[in-house]
RNA sequence: GCCCCCAUAGUUCAGUGGAUAGAACAGAGGAUUCCUAAUCCUCAGACGCGGGUUCGAUUCCCGCUGGGGGUGCCA
């Protein structure tokens, strides 16, 4: 691995920090806003200057007289405006640095080796089809899982399904009453969805629906073994249908358990909290009362673990699930990855979780919601409901089209190869390519274009780097000279992308690395325009030199676009 | 009532207390004897309002307005 030129830099001012006798452990550096400043600036300067009352401007001239010399890493380093201080790095340094991510894993330095992160996320109900809204937490998951992965993070990606709860006792009545087996043989999940939407319809004046729907529910959490069978017939037939979401997303996991798997646990769970004095009785309720301590806010709702009527409720299932995470995995740190609706849910659970001794960090990535033009949400309650596989095929289908008109030449296997990633691709990063705590608007043109700031376009470019590594032949890839300033540009962009996996992952937002790789296109777009790779006309010293920088192009691209679960097309 | 989030160009979105606030789409105009034009170049266009902290605020704090969400027995 090689440190990038970036962490050489930050090294750099530090050490001139220390000759100072202004010990620091941040470089406060960053990539210049203006090609005209140079590559990178600091601004340690006004920082320090701040803490002991000096001029920036004068402390910033001190500073830089105080750097260390390092001519193979710094081409100039000057003081500007009222205490920035630039830094180019030289044409040596950066061509190596290019030079030293060909392969796969960037040469990237990997922080997170030896630790370990849980992350929770898609989620998904059982019986209910996948609709839109269920998009961002398995796609803003994944890229994570992605992300810390590259950093060397043991990744434990946990789906913990909806599997159990009362909605399985409505079921389970309406499955009695009104099933169709040949639609369920045919679509079993859109059979159950038709059951539930009836219960909740029909007219039930006198409870007896209700009142069989809570017996069924009780005998099934009871362990009766008809209704058991019945449930995890529910449970199979739907995992089918995520499995295939899932496959299409390219999606993965480490572990699904859904929430039935912590049945066991919840009873000892409760009682445990009791006995410690964590938890108090209320209205025939078991609470845990958080205090203003735990948090802002936290003091005014408790955290309800077991209802009135003896049930437990999903924060004691989450409280179980954290210690099978601990007891399994011995995790370094645990998150979620959840809509902004469930913040309150996550910073009690966190609360808690303290409370009853656990130091694991906790993570909430909480998400904005996914909402439609005019204001409304997608989702099952307010009727506008987008199932996530009709969104696929239309996305593929539009994807198809372009297909079609651009790639005629293609076969009719590739053709539809390419569409499928492609359509998949574009909508993927519409959203990944957004800070995961914006709301996002979904209309059909705007989530799946595929023109602009859009999947299609980085994957053009990797098609266009890998079209002219196949003509090279026989030239083989040398020494990086950059003689062209947009090979500088595309050089830094691409030496560049450790540092932005490192930040994004750090962030918690995907959508930090999509602007890096848009900029890392944008810069190999002009580059291709100017630059000339192959030809008669072309020096081989030239050529070879070239060729390194688009493999290192291409690889930045794949890769990155890997870890936010899009994967790279040779030919489209 | 209380708590949280949001407000940037016509539209959809970026933006780490820092230098001239970036893209895309839509609009106007250009570029292709040559490695993929699903491309590139040019033009025009924005920080809700009022205070405060700071050398410096779109960014942090307070207030206001507008929008969204949450808030003891759903998840």
């Amino acid at each position: 691995m090689t440190p990038t030129l970036s962490d050489r830099l930050a090294a750099h001012v530090l050490a001139g920090a220390r000759s100072l006798g202004l010990p620091d452990d941040d470089a406060a550096l960053t990539p210049t806003a203006l090609a005209a400043h140079g590559d990178f600036q600091t601004n340690l300067a006004f920082r320090l200057a701040k803490a002991r009352g000096e001029n920036p401007r004068a402390l910033a001239e001190r500073f830089l007289a105080a750097l260390p010399n390092d001519p193979a890493l710094v081409a100039s380093a000057t003081v500007a405006g009222p205490g920035f201080i630039n830094f180019k790095v030289t044409e040596a340094a950066l061509a190596a640095d290019v030079g030293a991510r060909l392969g796969d894993d960037l040469g990237a330095p990997r922080p997170g080796v030896g630790k370990t992160l849980v992350i929770d996320f898609s989620s998904p109900n059982v019986a209910k089809r996948m609709h839109i809204g269920h998009l961002r937490s398995t796609i803003i998951g994944h890229a994570l899982d992605g992300m810390f992965r590259f950093l060397g993070w043991r990744v434990i990606a946990d789906n913990h399904i909806g599997d159990w709860g009362t909605q399985f006792g409505k079921l389970i009545v309406g499955w009695d009453r009104w099933r169709d087996d040949a639609a369920f043989a045919a679509d079993p999940i859109g059979e159950l969805q038709r059951i539930y939407q009836r219960f909740g319809e029909i007219e039930d004046p006198d409870g007896e629906l209700a009142t069989a729907s809570r017996v069924a529910t009780a005998r099934l959490q009871a362990g009766d073994p008809e209704l058991r069978a019945l449930w995890r017939r529910f449970v199979d037939a739907s995992m089918v249908e995520f499995d295939a979401v899932y496959a299409r997303l390219g999606v993965r996991f480490d572990a699904v358990l859904g929430e039935s798997a912590y049945e066991a646990a919840l009873a000892g769970i409760v009682e445990k909290l009791l006995a410690d004095g964590l938890a108090e009785v209320s209205d025939g309720a078991v609470v845990v009362r958080l205090t203003a301590d735990d948090g802002p806010g936290l003091g005014e709702a408790p955290f309800l673990v077991r209802k009135a009527d003896g049930a437990a409720l999903y924060g004691t299932t989450d409280l179980a699930t954290v210690d099978h995470r601990l007891a399994t995995w011995a995790p370094d740190l645990i998150a979620y990855v959840t809509d902004m609706r469930q913040q309150l849910h996550f910073r009690q659970l966190f609360a808690v979780c303290r409370r009853r001794g656990i130091q694991v960090p906790f993570q909430h990535v909480g998400f904005g919601l996914l909402r439609l033009p005019g204001g409304k949400t997608a989702s099952t309650k307010s009727g506008v409901v987008l199932n996530l596989v009709d969104v696929l095929d239309e996305a593929v289908a539009r994807a198809r089209a372009v297909v079609d008109q651009r790639s005629d030449t293609l076969s009719e296997d590739e053709r539809a190869a390419i569409a499928e990633t492609v359509g998949v691709a574009a909508l993927k990063y519409q959203d990944l390519s957004q800070n995961p705590q914006s709301d996002i608007v979904f209309d059909w043109d705007k989530s799946l274009a595929l023109d602009g700031n859009t999947a299609p376009y980085l994957l053009y470019a990797h098609a266009r780097c890998r079209s002219v590594l196949r003509r090279a032949g026989d030239a083989a890839p040398g020494p990086v000279v950059l003689v062209d300033p947009s090979e500088r540009e595309l050089a830094m962009s691409v030496a560049r992308t450790p540092d932005v996996i490192r930040q994004a992952a750090a962030a918690w937002r995907p959508n930090l690395l999509c602007d890096h790789l848009y900029g890392t296109t944008q810069a190999f777009s002009r580059f291709w325009e100017r630059c000339r790779v192959v030809g008669d006309d072309v020096p081989a010293d030239v050529t070879a030199s070239r060729l390194t920088l688009v493999t290192a192009t291409a690889t930045s691209l794949r890769t990155g676009l890997g870890l936010l679960g899009i994967r790279a097309l040779d030919r489209m």
